[in-house]
DNA sequence: TTGAAAGCGCTAACAA
DNA sequence: TTGTTAGCGCTTTCAA
């Protein structure tokens, strides 16, 4: 079938070992030896089994990701973004990727479960952190090697990377009021995720520093999904007293929730102002494009795969919790320049022509 | 550190063989000994050692699949959806998912070599196939088991899902002919895709079918993005003699486009008509909702990975080739008020006729 | 019904 | 500088 070490080994009439040891490079071989051994193994096509090599090492040079899915229309940009960057950093590594998707619930911790015992991976990357969190708990009770994306409420004793998601939402918030708004409403996300605290955290703070309370029926929480954005923007504008500014938890519910208003005929960026979470490339390129709060997701990915490594490895790690201060991004949909630049003289600049 | 064959069978004082056959079902073990070995197997926590399994049976129970990607900012709910559909079914099978991203180069065909002659993935599934696909025709080559989303333009001996792009694109164009468009541009896909070609060819043939050139300024080439759909359409819009109906290759770059006809003052469906292809979440809640082709893309996802375990597995298959007949999706962005334009066009048919 | 032995392909300790 | 031996954890003949 494919060769192996015993098929040179044969060719050059030499042992298995010295082989193995020619081709991994040892300095006890002779230059001779080495010379030919590669020069036979590049000739007959050889490539070491992987399967042997890690059940030998004991270790699957993998990396384990288990996406949490909500049913088969499972779409986020966000984690494609996300997957590149880990998994970019992961084969410039030597390490493959394994990805699962699997709904949050028993059956998920099942799939850790067997990956940890199976030893099908040497660490995990966790990734849309849970107030609280089991898969954490249990990979930090057995010890096993992961890096998380997001913190959880309890203690911190684990390695993460994560955005200073209060402080983002702060700044949004601030610059909402400066420009005016007084009557707020929020597209919260599912309330057991870490994050969504934090970021109503900074809402809420900023708000009520300026003397404005954000009612208990226009925070309402959604499903990160355009399609959840769209409908709760749709109850909160159809109120007999609808915020002026919505602030959403992603970009995704806020551009559903833009959809919502233009539907109903506002203007967004100018009777409404509405924000964003995260900056994906369509956050950019929508009507009017999106005013957000920028996450390096690529990067977030690249690190925090690096760091797994590194754990993995036994390596060192400089730092191992990690709170990226994120940068606001200001585009039209809050209105802040939005009177010139959503409406262009184009419809003239055609009867011109 | 982690239980093995060996220490279930000290415990139960029998032989690694008994204690294997007992896990494994075999019949010629006696049901006291299969009870206790299961019973002491399950108290100490025992699970195979995957890496082990998979040397022993010469086989990875992984499915490989490559992104082809450019650059970081790789975002494409395409194709979250399609992994989800794959990684499902793989799951349900017993098989793990091994998800690499490489831009499509020499070095992306590295690889797929180093995959495949490490024994890394038993096979493959190639995405976005391109006309003369290096991928296809190197697997094809050596025998390596693989199911190709997408075909080629040369012979099509090798296992495919695809959709039928051309009439898709026929169907579209029909739609925009008869509610009277007559001025057409097309936001086209990179033409080393195999697609490209067959979308094109589905537009042109509806076109001069009505009399109608597609002109060759009124073709452009994008890259399947947001931002690219955004710059194309804006080239067109900001032509002498713009289109009134842009069909865009996919949906992302159709709703580029509608930002781009926006920033304009242009109202979507109404003054211009946009279409897509590919019919993700998204295209449902834009503003105004994009007309579009919908294709399956989880079930597709579903399928492509159970013909791929069919082949591995050496199982027949009912058909190897499958085209889906794609179903047009009419939403806002061709025209809100569809009927009525086509009730015009169908009038004035009669009276050139 | 059970066990001994072989081996998947590789690496590493030890000996020569 | 090279080879011998052992073994990673499992499955599968073959023999008892």
């Amino acid at each position: 079938m494919s060769v192996t070490l015993k098929d040179i080994a044969k060719h050059v009439n030499k042992s298995v070992t010295t082989v193995s040891r020619a081709l991994n490079d040892y300095d006890d071989v002779s230059p001779e030896t080495k010379a030919e051994v590669r020069r036979v193994a590049a000739e007959m096509g050889y490539t070491p089994s992987t399967l042997a090599q890690r059940l030998r090492k004991q270790r699957s040079d993998t990396i384990g990701i288990i996406l949490p899915t909500f049913g088969p229309r499972f779409s986020d940009p966000f984690f494609s973004e996300f997957l590149a960057g880990v998994g970019n950093k992961a084969t410039e590594q030597g390490y493959d990727l394994m990805v699962s998707t699997r709904p949050p619930n028993e059956e998920e911790m099942e799939t850790y479960r067997v990956n940890v015992q199976g030893r099908r991976v040497d660490g995990f990357i966790i990734v849309r952190t849970r107030c609280v969190d089991l898969r954490i708990q249990y990979l930090r009770q057995i010890g096993f090697p992961f890096v998380a994306f997001g913190r959880t409420c309890g203690d911190l004793d684990f390695a993460f990377v994560d955005e200073d998601s209060e402080y983002g939402m702060q700044v949004i918030a601030d610059h909402l009021v400066r420009l005016g708004h007084r009557r707020f409403a929020c597209i919260s996300a599912p309330s057991y995720l870490e994050f969504t605290h934090l970021r109503l955290k900074g809402i809420t703070k900023v708000l009520s520093r300026h003397g404005i309370t954000l009612e208990e029926d226009h925070i309402c929480e959604s499903d990160l999904t355009q399609g959840g954005g769209y409908k709760q923007a749709s109850g909160l504008l159809d109120m007999s007293n609808p915020p002026t500014a919505i602030i959403a938890c992603n970009d995704l519910m806020a551009l559903g929730a833009m959809s919502a208003a233009q539907e109903r005929g506002l203007v967004v960026g100018n009777d409404i102002a509405i924000t964003g979470f995260d900056d994906i490339p369509m956050a950019e390129h929508s009507h009017p494009p999106l005013t957000t709060v920028h996450q390096p997701i690529y990067r977030i990915g690249n690190t925090v795969c690096e760091m797994l490594i590194h754990i993995i490895q036994g390596l060192p790690l400089e730092r191992d919790q990690l709170i990226l201060k994120p940068s606001l991004v200001i585009r039209q949909s809050c209105g802040a320049d939005a009177k010139q630049k959503i409406r262009k003289s184009y419809v003239n600049n055609r009867k011109e022509v």
